[in-house]
DNA sequence: GTTACATCTTTTGTCTTATATAAGACCTGT
DNA sequence: ACAGGTCTTATATAAGACAAAAGATGTAAC
């Protein structure tokens, strides 16, 4: 393992683990070389490779099984992640995402400011509708600099199903994790309520995020408008009383 | 260190450090002794002592600094925590909380299997607001389960200033964690717009969240009622232009 | 006297070695 | 066929040695 030094041990040892999982050394689920081997193949001893692995795990770049293997994990939408009660979704529906719209468009002020871009720099709007069981329940747009995801297509979209965080990562070799998270209640304007196939009015849940690569660098800023009303939550809340 | 095996050695220490927080041995923001002297006390190695600080420090119970020292962290209160953009509040305002009430009621068959409890067991319901700058953004309602909690004075929330999570701990020592957090936006009622002086209709964040102490035991469930229109949020979102 | 700088001490942080524990595969006797 | 050892290979834990950071202290130059 080259020693750049000025960084330690296990930090070298987790780039170069996250570069291989970017070459594509292993497949989804598939498990990774023992630790000891690891060890031996970056001439590290087996506790620095582990150190390396537990930041990975802690990041759900990888998961384990004592006795079993260190294996890589999938990449799941970040946009039906955490928001139903059930694992899969309940009662058995599962949720499609519709792909609406891929243009490109220059940002803001503001915006380039959050991505560090320079202004009116080039980017992609993405915009995708969340559908659970035939009904509309959310509307996200996103917004991907095109200098780090140059060709960007609808076809190859439609092809993994809207998930855009996994074509991030097959694709543009950029694995995606959550940054800031801001939520807030809005109503719904015409606009929303005509693509939510909703009324105007209805409150919304609205999500505001930044995705980041896992060097910490924005990649992805996204806006989410979802109909919480129909989701699948906890039991309802107490009653008033005072 | 009494060895009950069955338990790692890194597990007990971090028991054994729990206690002795609990037990009030070290103030807030006070020092440890060093790593090497708790492994000392505790018959371990340093190393060990380590990976057990190691985990309180992911559960936000400790912060450390290098060539320092480790220290016991404060316990600021859940709903002030993570809303703004800026550390304390943006303008220079401090939110500040008032107590609304504190009651004893009895648990539903839904709360009492959250929480885990018998059927009809007795309940703090505490009701308190959030204001900013003088005006009322937010609205919290909260269930204790009297069993851990038998002594709920209004008076010594009033002292904490509302701060529910530094009552548990100090008075009580229960160290709450955020367990599961659950967002909705829906409208204001009659009541929730009486009590945060503002009108029906009002899109509202809607905040469900259990709170475990830190061995995962389910301690306060609550709904919290937001006006985030007036929070001091990120750069508004884009205008639509689909 | 005061300031700049080296050095010492104490602290957390990193790394290796050895050993324990978990899981599954593979025997092997009934 | 199947129940139960035991072997192999994984991750998990523990201890000790050493490195790096921060602050305190001493000391020479001015």
């Amino acid at each position: 393992m080259s020693k750049l030094a000025a960084q330690p041990l296990y930090r070298q040892v987790l780039r170069e683990v996250m570069a291989a999982i970017e070459a594509g050394e292993w497949d989804e689920d598939e498990s990774l070389p023992s630790e000891t081997d690891l060890a031996k193949r970056f001439g590290v001893s087996q506790g620095t490779v582990r150190k390396a692995l537990d930041a990975l795990v802690a990041d759900a770049v990888l998961y384990r099984r004592q006795g079993v293997g260190t294996f890589v994990a999938g990449t799941s939408d970040f946009l039906l992640r955490g928001l139903f009660t059930t694992p899969a979704g309940a009662d058995g529906v599962k949720p499609s995402v519709e792909l609406l719209s891929c243009v490109k468009i220059h940002a803001g002020e503001q915006l380039a400011e959050i991505l560090g871009l320079r202004r009116a720099a080039a980017l992609w709007q993405v915009r995708r509708l969340l559908r659970v069981g035939g009904q509309v329940i959310g509307l996200e747009e996103m917004l991907l600099p095109e200098a780090n995801f140059p060709s960007l297509e609808m076809r190859r979209i439609r092809e993994l199903k809207g998930n855009l965080r996994e074509l991030c990562w097959r694709d543009f070799g950029v694995r995606l994790k959550d940054g800031q998270v801001r939520y807030r209640a809005v109503l719904a304007g015409q606009t929303e309520a005509r693509l939510l196939m909703t009324d105007v009015n209805e409150p919304l849940l609205q999500l505001v995020r930044l995705a980041v690569d896992f060097e910490g660098r924005p990649q992805v800023w996204s806006v989410a408008w979802l109909r919480t009303e129909e989701l699948a939550f906890e039991p309802p809340v107490l009653s008033p009383q005072v």
